[in-house]
DNA sequence: TTTCAATCCCTCAGCGCTAAGCAATCTGGC
DNA sequence: GCCAGATTGCTTAGCGCTGAGGGATTGAAA
């Protein structure tokens, strides 16, 4: 019963005995898991021509409330990227009809972005897809695990500063 | 008591309540630390000249022998990255003498990787302190709840095919 | 011995991101 | 009403990775 970062964890007690690099029993299988994860849903959106990046605006723009329209700024506090990657996003996803930049009638800077019904019958055609998946991957947990472990990595993000906005 | 997964949840669930989203508060957390992570953990590398990258290649030969030494293909299967990627960094840190390129003696396609002097002398320093990063972010957890997250990561991880090698 | 699939490492074009910087606009204190 | 500092969204250079592909070598089946 062992996975990679065991090795990890047993190369270093031999190497560096005078280390604790326990930490890394979290931080490294986090890190493998995220791209484990990653790889399998990237290859779920492929079949419908998105990225993670593509799928991220659109799923933030459909859940986000009603009208589906949100500023780049809400986009990019959703995200954790940088605004100029934002600007790029939307530049694609403007380019291939999925959403709408309109200038904001209240605010002379900003933009609202908008799904528009091409973008709106896409994600709801991928999400089910992509909620799939994620059950798919998390098969090898019982309920009461995957509720454990939800709850200690909601823990240790609140522990981070991560807050709701 | 909620994090910014909590609100995603709770978004999915007004707009498509016939949707099970409950794998995210996994998936979703775990993305989310990986990002806060990674952030915190690249500081740290920066103050030595370091990026993530360089760090793991030679954290990998640091701990994997004595001899500090091991072919590409090793690396790779340790990095979860490609051989392009392997390629790359190996040229950098031999660009700054941390490493040595040497042909293998047995194969004639194969390479040997070893840390030189300076660089086992550099991963030496940074190592301690790197560790004392990931302490430091995982703070907010009880001893108990580590080990129980660790313990939940490696389930998971065995359960989708994560090996030693 | 010959053949050939597998392995090893590399190159390179393309991609999306970051970090830095900019112009336009807004806002709160005076 | 005015101004300084924030905020908004965008542009661009530079960076590291992927994915595709290629040359050389190996090892085992025919």
């Amino acid at each position: 019963m062992a996975d990679h970062v065991d090795l990890v964890l047993e190369q270093w007690a031999t190497q560096r005995p005078d280390l604790d690099a326990s930490p890394m029993g979290i931080i490294g299988r986090l890190s493998r898991l995220n791209a484990l994860f990653d790889t399998a849903i990237r290859r779920n959106f492929a079949r419908y021509d998105l990225d993670r990046a593509s799928f991220d605006v659109l799923a933030t723009l459909r859940r986000s409330n009603s009208e589906h329209r949100l500023t780049p700024a809400g986009l990019m506090r959703s995200s954790m990227v940088t605004s100029g990657a934002i600007s790029q996003r939307l530049d694609r996803l403007e380019a291939r009809g999925l959403v709408t930049r309109t200038p904001s009638e209240t605010d002379g800077r900003g933009v609202t972005v908008t799904l528009t019904a091409e973008g709106l019958e896409l994600i709801d055609k991928v999400v089910p897809t992509h909620v799939d998946t994620e059950h798919e991957l998390l098969d090898g947990l019982s309920a009461g695990e995957r509720d454990q472990l939800a709850s200690l990595l909601r823990t240790l993000l609140e522990s981070l500063g991560d807050k709701r906005d």
